[in-house]
DNA sequence: TATGTTGATGTCAGCGAGTGACATCGCAGC
DNA sequence: GCTGCGATGTCACTCGCTGACATCAACATA
């Protein structure tokens, strides 16, 4: 009578829910997708008609994270050089994650021991950086700086991330984003 | 009388030459292991005992390569500081592209259009920036600064790499990779 | 009210990647 | 000659993933 729906909502929140869970309590190769279906109420198909594959559900926040990248970026005055506005951005970003704090070093810690996940994690950060630079080419800056700033600021937070991850996401991610920034200009401006 | 051995010999090298030229012939996807292994004389039994899984007999030189970073990394006197080793090494690897200019096309063709085959050459990378980041520290640099460094010079390999593939091989890759050294100088160095 | 359409799900059959266990058999050393 | 070894073959199996088709509540419309 008051059924709102024949089935139940959210599949798609469900599958995650229950794929993490299980991810985190056999590990990832121990699962197979039929018990993730199982534990979410639905059946192995149906997850596939949600996530291309069993990798896929781990990485469903990436398009998000690019959009606010890239929308982020957008807001930079132009007249901020490129290296500098994408600083500007990993620093936003950075509230992002530490407000996440928990999901985030979970989450992590199920890719950190599964070279498939480190695999498709290396490729959404590369489809991120084609999305920075992209971003930065239509700021004005030439095909070349573009490509090289996008993946200098990828570099950044690969390093300063996986450092805060290190230290339980006790650090200000932040600052360590600054410093390696830092650090980056230092080694790259000495030389020559 | 004269066989030498009960098998062909070189059974890894003639599964890698079948598989080249099957993904070139029909793609990779729609090249099966079994017909690989058929083509090559074996079975696919015997693939899987020479190469992890479909994808790695395209990145069985993946391992040399990143031997010839880290010894020619070892090369170069202490006293240069690590960016500009780094350049050094790019500059000696370069040699190595062009003369196997076919090849690497070749094989980058394959790659291009396939993105488990992507996946794959990311973590290849990340493994390759590891290392030399780890001849970096040994060299007398510090964690981070080793670890940035690396990145740079792969996201700088990267990209003139891909703008080497994109002139079909016509441009000197040596040059490239000067240019964006170059350009990554600049373009980290003008901020702040 | 009857009827048709839609969309999310289920069912089933099948392919191909990858693995473990065991068999085979020439060759090298004893 | 016997024996152990190492490269290969055979077989059976799991699991990721896909295509084709069935189901059935909800909704629209006549």
């Amino acid at each position: 009578m008051c059924m709102v729906s024949r089935w139940e909502p959210n599949a798609r929140g469900r599958l995650v829910e229950a794929a993490l869970a299980l991810y985190v309590e056999r590990g990832f190769e121990q699962t197979t997708v039929m018990e993730i279906a199982k534990r979410a109420g639905l059946t192995e198909r149906t997850f596939f008609r949600y996530f291309t594959d069993k990798r896929e559900v781990l990485f469903w926040g990436a398009a998000s994270l690019q959009e606010l990248f890239v929308d982020t970026l957008r807001s930079v005055p132009e007249s901020v050089v490129p290296i500098d506005a994408v600083a500007a951005t990993l620093n936003v970003v950075a509230g992002v994650f530490q407000e996440r704090r928990e999901f985030a070093l979970q989450r992590q810690s199920i890719i950190a021991v599964n070279p498939e996940l480190q695999e498709r994690e290396l490729i959404k950060l590369a489809s991120l950086t084609a999305a920075i630079a992209q971003a930065l080419r239509s700021r004005g800056a030439d095909e070349l700086a573009a490509d090289l700033v996008a993946h200098a600021g990828i570099a950044v937070f690969k390093v300063a991330f996986e450092g805060w991850v290190a230290s339980a996401g006790t650090n200000d991610l932040a600052h360590m984003f600054s410093e390696s920034f830092a650090e980056l200009k230092l080694a790259t401006g000495a030389g020559a």
